[in-house]
DNA sequence: TGACGATGTGTGAACGTGCACACACTAGCG
DNA sequence: CGCTAGTGTGTGCACGTTCACACATCGTCA
């Protein structure tokens, strides 16, 4: 570590007190708005804060009050991914904006490699947030451990199987999924296969596990097409594999939009016409689904409602007001478009 | 703002000395690594710490230290663009990187609105972070003034005009522009529109200016089209809008790759082949430029680079080895593929 | 022997707030 | 006049660190 030199003084409570002749309990005062203030020192203070360039500092406030009026918002992805996936933007605008409502600040925390997660722990806990959101957590993750270990109020996006005692928020994977095919199986297909993607987190399994229910004894294990990420390359290079090994497939439920959107381009590449050789659906109802032609059929994926319940949800625990671990499923209705 | 109880007691380095019979002085020498201490002490130390849970509290280390390790970073986008434009990730990332090299902590804040604006002012003022990296600022925002008044070590990426006494990274997008342009017209096009956006910035700005250089005395304004944002669905709309009222241009240039995306689909669409009757090139070789069909020729712009120049500039004023500010240019190589 | 550097440790004073408490003044009321 | 409630203000302490300084011990060398 280099030497580093301390930043410009800054003006404290004193300086305002001096500059305004009165104590630094009255300031505080008016600053937080609890107690009386009479109104000529109120005017005093105002001018004394401007004249000084007066700003609280955050770090002496949090020392004091124990607490930071910050959330931390814990991005656990590969690269690749974290660009392609469209959904965690909506969910880190929908905490974003629950926070703001109630004035807390929103902190986003990246981890792409071992380093990263060891700093991120440590960031989480030095004190510096009141709690956490996160999302696509992994079984058996270090940042798990770390929550539990001290006590940090968190609230999960999805929850792997090794998350019972904490808070969480998601949808109905399997139940979204075996809806989707269902309403596909309706358009009268008799070879319907799947992309599936990352079997080893709950939303990948759990897509698997509704496809594979809604088709019963019609299953047949050859037509799914297993990737590790949910993006648009992987879900190319699945389709042509899907294609080569069964090429009677007349129906395709790929687990995400972006997985949807690049099944679409093989399949033109193989010459299918998409719905009327192929029916293609997909999953999230992100800005994939409008984008392609034809337009995705997919389940809506209330990405932004999940980012802000999962925000509520910190808060509440912040609050005290909830004590046990609770689990949210949010509304995930199909939407029916062009691509089946 | 209802009261919030305090959190959990946490143990303080008192506890450690207690348990470990030494003085606080020594634990902190331990921690920071400097000063002397003994090998029985440190086991001591060591083996206190792990039984009380013992973590060091980065507020009260920040209070008197004066400063927090850790750098924001300011997004100043409405909601559809941040999740529509593949650089911010990718620049978000590289300074991430860069940061944790140092171990710096990154601080993601996201402006969305008015509200979201103050908010973040106050907290990047507040002493919560030793700098901040900027992206997307326009002219006249409110957060560039906030910068200047609070002298926080900063770096922009991309320069609005009004940022002269701030240090910035960017590329040189006149050159980039003109350079592209130049290709595009080697393959013998006649007629060469553009698709400008975002003419409020340096970017949109300069990318138009550069076209127009390329063009001489053949640059023709009812071939530019100008839209708001940088994204698909405008792409889309301006290349309709070009080709109604000049069906014979044969050339474009799309300030954006997510712009070409949505003007080859309406090419697609109008029944235009590319590249064999307009040629088209982009700009960012972002995701969206490979995931076309056919692949886009574009700019490669360097966006992770970006992001850790940035960053790299914020520490070195940090640390004030960089006193006066400093415009970084990187370098941007033309991507040709099948698109023009 | 005494001075001195190297090694190791303890202590008090910040850092800039918020909060509890003590205190001062006024008005109203019996 | 004494008591109380309401209004307004000042002061000391705590929050959990780091840092500068004082101090202690030991070995070495003039």
């Amino acid at each position: 570590m280099t030497t580093v030199p301390p930043r410009r003084k800054r003006a404290t409570v004193h300086d305002v007190a001096r500059e305004a002749g009165v104590s630094r309990g009255t300031i505080s005062r008016l600053m937080t708005g609890e107690g009386y203030v009479s109104a000529e020192a109120r005017t005093a203070i105002e001018a004394a804060i401007r004249k000084v360039g007066y700003v609280p500092s955050t770090t002496a406030r949090n020392l004091v009050r124990q607490r930071t009026s910050a959330v931390g918002f814990v991005v656990h992805e590969p690269h690749s991914l974290l660009l392609e996936d469209p959904n965690i933007g909506e969910i880190l605008l929908g905490a974003n904006e629950a926070l703001s409502e109630v004035d807390y600040q929103m902190v986003c925390l990246v981890i792409g490699s071992a380093r990263d997660s060891d700093r991120v722990a440590r960031y989480l806990r030095g004190g510096f947030v009141d709690g956490a959101v996160v999302v696509s957590a992994r079984a058996h993750d270090p940042i798990t451990a770390v929550m539990r270990a001290a006590q940090i109020p968190a609230a999960f996006v999805g929850h792997p199987p090794d998350l019972e005692d904490q808070s969480w928020v998601g949808i109905d994977n399997v139940a979204s999924a075996r809806d989707i095919t269902t309403r596909l199986l309706a358009t009268g297909r008799r070879r319907v296969g799947m992309i599936a993607a990352a079997l080893d987190r709950d939303s990948g399994a759990d897509r698997l596990a509704g496809f594979t229910a809604a088709l019963g004894d019609r299953f047949d294990p050859d037509l799914v097409e297993p990737v590790e990420l949910y993006s648009y390359s992987a879900g190319a290079a699945a389709m042509a594999a899907l294609l080569h090994r069964a090429p009677d497939v007349d129906g395709v439920f790929a687990a995400s939009d972006a997985l949807a959107a690049g099944a679409l381009d093989a399949l033109r590449r193989a010459g299918r016409r998409v719905p009327e050789d192929v029916g293609l659906v997909g999953f999230d109802d992100s800005a994939w689904a409008r984008r392609c032609t034809p337009q995705l059929s997919t389940v809506r994926q209330p990405a932004a409602d999940l980012g802000a319940a999962a925000a509520r949800s910190v808060l509440a625990q912040i609050r005290g007001e909830q004590t046990s671990p609770a689990a949210i499923l949010l509304e995930t209705p199909v939407v029916w478009r062009d691509s089946a």
